[in-house]
DNA sequence: GACCTTATAAACCGATCGGTCTATTAGAAA
DNA sequence: TTTCTAATAGACCGATCGGTTTATAAGGTC
């Protein structure tokens, strides 16, 4: 018999997939294993909570990697630079909208309550981080506060549309759209 | 035993706040008729098909009362009335961000395979009937396609962050910035 | 009041749910 | 090579899933 043996970050990175694609409700043990290839075994040796354990270990994996790859460099990098790597980070992670923003999706239905503070947690930080970039970068403090606003929300409303339309290329057309806004605000 | 007796129209609105609350795969049958107060019998009878023939019902109820709400006017109406009927329609529908956006949550999960074409066509109509009034009202076609796009984008997107933040003003913050912005295009 | 359709209640069904447990294997350490 | 721990496989569990069925009550029509 041949087995496979994985390891913690792989097991996590192949189970968010699965999150992403089927919500949490939806995502079924039997879904999990199925299209994970990790047994029942495996899951709960990694994850002894189980599901609410796997969807936690998740969002604090994908928080922490938006934290060093994103929110840091907004925070304390040179803002112009920073804001143009969001952008770039942006289209990269959510492969162009193909792919969808699990935190996101958890907001949207009871699956929030479980997990509400780390969800505020981590869009509450993007907004705050990008803010703070585009005031560092010369904006008014309001107006840095909104364009953030602005920004981090239509990121997550071009996700859903991109989905909704299965529509390959309004995600770009929109993130392209809110890059030329943060650049006319900074050049005024 | 007191027996309330219900009909179709006030069963359909009453399963569509659970499946809203919960997403589909969370609203199981349990809860359904916990929330709603309405037995499996009364459900059973309303939508023989099950909570397949429930959800196909309650998108396609949503769907016609946006067609007469918004869409049509939108389409044959005077254009800046219908377009300013619009944003006062979203903000009382959505509850000024704290009602989810149905169609928009089963965009997200595998829910979409299921209801594929009625997803892709609410929110196409919404784009191409908004993009429609803002080239009456003058606009150049393009302009308005963009500019349509970015409201829908913008609508949904406010939808999921007002959930994820819990913040009751995000959503009237905005439409008023998407409000302001339509009407800089029109004047101009 | 008799009759009939529509709606309601709840017991019941097999399938699947999330989760536990035991036995076994892989691979590093000595 | 022996030993020990981390990882895996999958049978098994009670609870809940979506759905069906049977019996009964509500409420309009005559």
């Amino acid at each position: 018999m041949v087995r496979t043996v994985f390891e913690k970050p792989d097991a996590i990175a192949l189970v968010a997939e699965v999150f992403r694609e089927l919500g949490y409700e939806g995502a079924s043990m039997s879904e999990i294993t199925a299209r994970t290839k990790l047994s029942k075994g495996s899951l709960y040796h990694f994850f002894p909570g189980g599901k609410e354990d796997m969807a936690a270990e998740i969002m604090a994996h994908i928080d922490s990697w938006f934290v060093t790859e994103m929110f840091q460099p907004l925070e304390e990098g040179e803002p112009r630079a920073a804001i143009l790597n969001m952008w770039e980070t942006t289209d990269s992670y959510f492969r162009s909208g193909r792919r969808v923003c699990l935190i996101g999706a958890f907001a949207l239905d009871e699956t929030r309550d479980r997990f509400s503070s780390a969800i505020r947690s981590y869009f509450h930080r993007w907004i705050e981080a990008l803010a703070g970039a585009l005031k560092r970068a010369g904006l008014p403090r309001l107006e840095a506060r909104a364009l953030a606003e602005e920004a981090v929300v239509g990121i997550q409303g071009a996700l859903t549309l991109a989905r909704a339309l299965g529509d390959e290329t309004i995600f770009g057309r929109m993130l392209e759209r809110l890059k030329k806004r943060v650049e006319a605000a900074l050049v005024r």
